[in-house]
DNA sequence: TACTGTATTATTGTATACAATTATACCATA
DNA sequence: TATGGTATAATTGTATACAATAATACAGTA
């Protein structure tokens, strides 16, 4: 569990900072620091075996991000995230995912037609050898490229942000469902609408997509409750 | 201009990296930096009488609002804003901030209620003396208002952040036109939507108002060019 | 002159030191 | 026992010191 930050096989390139901060991002999405809990700079800053510098930085940013609360002077402690709050992510989602594919099927490229066409493919292996950890994995690549498509600095920026707490609301269970591949059918649909530059249609399909979504993961954390208390 | 952060008269209850972002931003959001320009720590530092460790805050928390980019080990810039960047914002605006006072039609508190109809008293009397420095103050303050109404820390996150890129595409002169008539007459009809709770009209209000200040504010850049060019 | 390599400088990235604030523990006292 | 106050410790906020990296200038050479 002590491993070091400087471990080459924990990617060179980032800065120590970056480094901290992907760190800190993925125990508070694992759940592995908890919300309510408070991230103490020192106490971070011996477990990487950083100075506290970069983990000063690292919580900044994750306050920035919305993950986090800072109280002057007392410190920073994990955000807690509420059904209500996932409720209203979503219909953010499906306001903004909806300008974004609606803006990609306008102005996609050539490169981005490919590449999304090539991820679309490995996504619909995926699903049939329903290995889902792989199939998440394209599937974020899926609508990151998505994003990108849509050549907006703004909204790539917004999107970002919301993905983060969509994350954060521990979704990745979602796709370890029947609804894989109703959602698999849904992707093909955007897909095709962008492709073919139907902007509005591409809009409209990705947010019943993403309220379908919404509608799944709460039947889920239904049954998960039931099943808690079982 | 070699004034001190540590002057009283800057607000003493904030964190000196608080007050150093507030500097930053004010002097990117005037056009006293300009896009393009380098922010270096020290030269900022010594122009503030602060060390580098706050001014490094702060130019981290700039960028993330995305009004500033670093590049790892040469610095930050700040960033430019296009015409495309605008209508971009706007489009997304219109979306954001019509959902914002949909919600708030819906759960608005007695206190938001008498609060907004305070400032939009205001916004009325300043309309009528043509103080157009007095009226953009309790303009931001209603729209503040509005966003505080809909009880979600993730649309305030976000309409801040637009809010900023809104600032920053220098929208403030809107409001020394004709169209300061105009546009009290929609934020009446916004007000009253949201006070009788119709939350499907008050959206539809906000996005027409939205659509609207965009056509007027490309009209106006578009007189102010040719006024260069004269 | 054009070009390349090296020394110098400027700037960021990280670590540590110090100051200020807040929380905690402990003891005295009613 | 309960309460209040002071000393101590823990933690953040800021400043400074050091390391690493990238830009610049300049000299030497073809």
């Amino acid at each position: 569990m002590d491993f070091r930050l400087k471990d080459p096989s924990y990617s060179d390139e980032l800065s120590l900072r970056q480094q901290v901060f992907n760190y800190i991002l993925e125990a508070v999405l694992s759940g592995r620091f908890k919300p309510g809990e408070p991230l103490t700079e020192l106490k971070l800053a011996e477990e990487l075996g950083v100075s506290r510098t970069p983990v000063r930085e690292a919580l900044r940013q994750l306050e920035y991000e919305g993950l986090a609360s800072s109280i002057p002077n007392k410190g920073v402690i994990v955000n807690g995230i509420s059904e209500t709050d996932i409720e209203e992510i979503y219909a953010i989602r499906a306001l903004v995912e909806g300008l974004a594919v609606k803006w990609a099927a306008e102005r996609i490229t050539d490169k981005q037609r490919s590449d999304l066409e090539e991820t679309f493919e490995l996504m619909s292996f995926y699903t049939r050898k329903k290995d889902y950890q792989q199939l998440g994995k394209y599937d974020a690549r899926f609508h990151n490229l998505l994003f990108d498509s849509c050549q907006s600095k703004v909204l790539r920026h917004i999107l970002r942000m919301l993905m983060r707490y969509v994350e954060h609301a521990r979704i990745g269970s979602f796709r370890v469902s029947e609804r894989a591949e109703q959602a698999l059918e849904e992707h093909r649909a955007i897909l095709e609408a962008v492709l073919e530059g139907s902007a509005d249609k591409a809009r409209d399909l990705m947010t019943m997509h993403i309220n379908n979504a919404l509608v799944n993961l709460m039947e889920q954390r239904k049954a998960g409750e039931k099943k808690d208390q079982a």
